[in-house]
This record gives C-alpha cells, structure tokens and sequence, in this order.
DNA sequence: TATAATAATAGTAATCATTACTGATAACGA
DNA sequence: TCGTTATCAGTAATGATTACTATTATTATA
C-alpha cells in the first residue's frame, strides 16, 4: 500500500473526531483542507482502512454506514430519536451505569464475528 | 391496520424460519403460497412488522437487512466467511461458551438504543 | 346483504448510498 | 531520472430500498 495525501487526510479526520462519522461527513470535512478531494476516494479509502483494521465500520437502523477511529473495546449507544451516537466504555457498559449517563435503554443488539464451525473446519482442508 | 393475507403469509414466513432472511428471501418463500405477491409489498410489510415490534431488524455489513421473528432476548455470531447467522440465547453468550459451539469469535458489536440525555429533556417539555 | 370509504396491493419508477470504471496523476524502487 | 503501477478525480453503474399510481380487498355501516 503506498502513501497517499488523500488517505492521510481521511485517516486524520476520522481519527480526530470523538462523532462516528459517515462517508459524507468525512468527505465534507476532507474538502475543507483539499477541496478537490473526490467523494470515491474517500469511500475506497475508509474501505480499505476498515479492511485493515485502522478504523472500524458501525451499521446502524439509518441505512448509511458510521465510522470510528477509536479501536479500543467499546460498544454504542444510538439514540433512537436523534441518532446521536454515544461511546460507551466498559465501565459504563452495565444498564445501571448507562441510566446515570441519562440514557434511557429500551434494547439492545448485540453481534459477535469470527468464524462459523464449518468454515473452520474446511479452513483446515483448503487452507 | 387492516387484516391482509399477504401480511399474514409474510409474518408466517418469518416466524417459521429459524435463519436470518433478506427481504428478497422472504419474497422468493412468499411467493411459494402467492405467485403474484410483489417485492414491495414483502419490503413495505417487513417495515411495518419491524415498527410494530413483531420482527427485528439486524443490520449486517452485507448491506442487507436480516429480519428475525424471534423476539426473545438473544445475540447474534456471524461468520466473516460465509455470513451465516447464528442465534446466541443467554446460556451460550460467554467467549468460552460460544467457542463450546465451535464458533472463533475475532470480535463484537453491541449496541444499545433508547434515548439520549437531550432528548429525553426536550420529551419532557414538548411531549 | 349491499355499499361506501379507504387501507393495501401489484407493478413500476425513483432514490440514494455505495461501488465500478477510466484516463490522468503521483509514489517510489531501480 | 525513469518506468511501473497504485491512486486519484470525475462520472457512470449498481443494488437495496422506497415512493408512486391505478386497482383491489377489507370492513364498518345502512
């Protein structure tokens, strides 16, 4: 992967804001400092970063795709009025310690990854 | 809401299914019992089920919706291989338990949803 | 039971986030 | 410095989902 301004910049935006950008936002902060920056770019890139684990990708009930730069274990609090979205730490992470941040939970969900029993098996025939 | 048959088979078709549809699996199923359904019925029904409360939503970085008719508090494990959807009932929701189910699990996303300290501020005064 | 009001449908067009494509540009190893 | 080729800007294409419209079906009521 060689260097590039462009990727430089939208690694720098994401990582710079506490928000969960999308693709967008991040395009439009992008364009304040190189303003001819193009939108595909800036979708290639946070691909490719996610898909190197220098971001991470959060899909939310508002069909577009968040980013985050923050790669410590967290989990999200999304505001089902505003869609505002909260970091939530692990000590934060009990409902009682999510209520005293003002939050009102009404559900959760929540997705673990990895890999399936039969792909694993065949990981070791194929692989 | 009126009664319609083809809500009706809809519904049924995600109670009855123990995987994870898309919109467009639930309509090639549908289309079984009624030839002539439409794929925006499926999709107009699957949001106005998912509203109600009667299915959930899972969005998924295949950048489909999963609709589940199962409303029992659980989590999901997907696999970064095949994409299969596997259900996690509270026994098996521990990292030894789900590697019992011969799941590796890389990594996780929980979110929760309710509502924020602002808007539940605004609720007090507007509502 | 017949009828009127209108929710819901089938079929199709439109939307919108994201991805693919293309000729030009820039990074970087030799 | 030069050649290779990753990356870019700009734009077209894709694909899931939603909106639209004339028609049909549900249901309350006479």
């Amino acid at each position: 992967m060689r260097y590039s301004r462009q990727r430089e910049l939208i690694t720098n935006v994401i990582k710079g804001r506490k928000d969960h950008p999308t693709a967008d936002m991040i395009y439009n902060s992008a364009r304040e400092l190189e303003p001819n920056i193009s939108l595909g770019t800036v979708y290639r890139n946070l691909k490719l970063l996610a898909d190197e684990g220098v971001i991470i990708t959060l899909e939310t009930e508002d069909k577009r795709l968040h980013y985050d730069g923050d790669l410590s274990r967290h989990s999200h609090f999304i505001c089902s009025h505003c869609g505002k979205i909260i970091d939530l730490f692990k000590p934060s992470k009990t409902p009682v310690q999510i209520s005293e941040m003002g939050l009102k939970v009404t559900g959760e969900k929540c997705v673990y990854y990895g890999q399936c029993a039969d792909c694993a098996n065949q990981n070791e025939i194929n692989f």
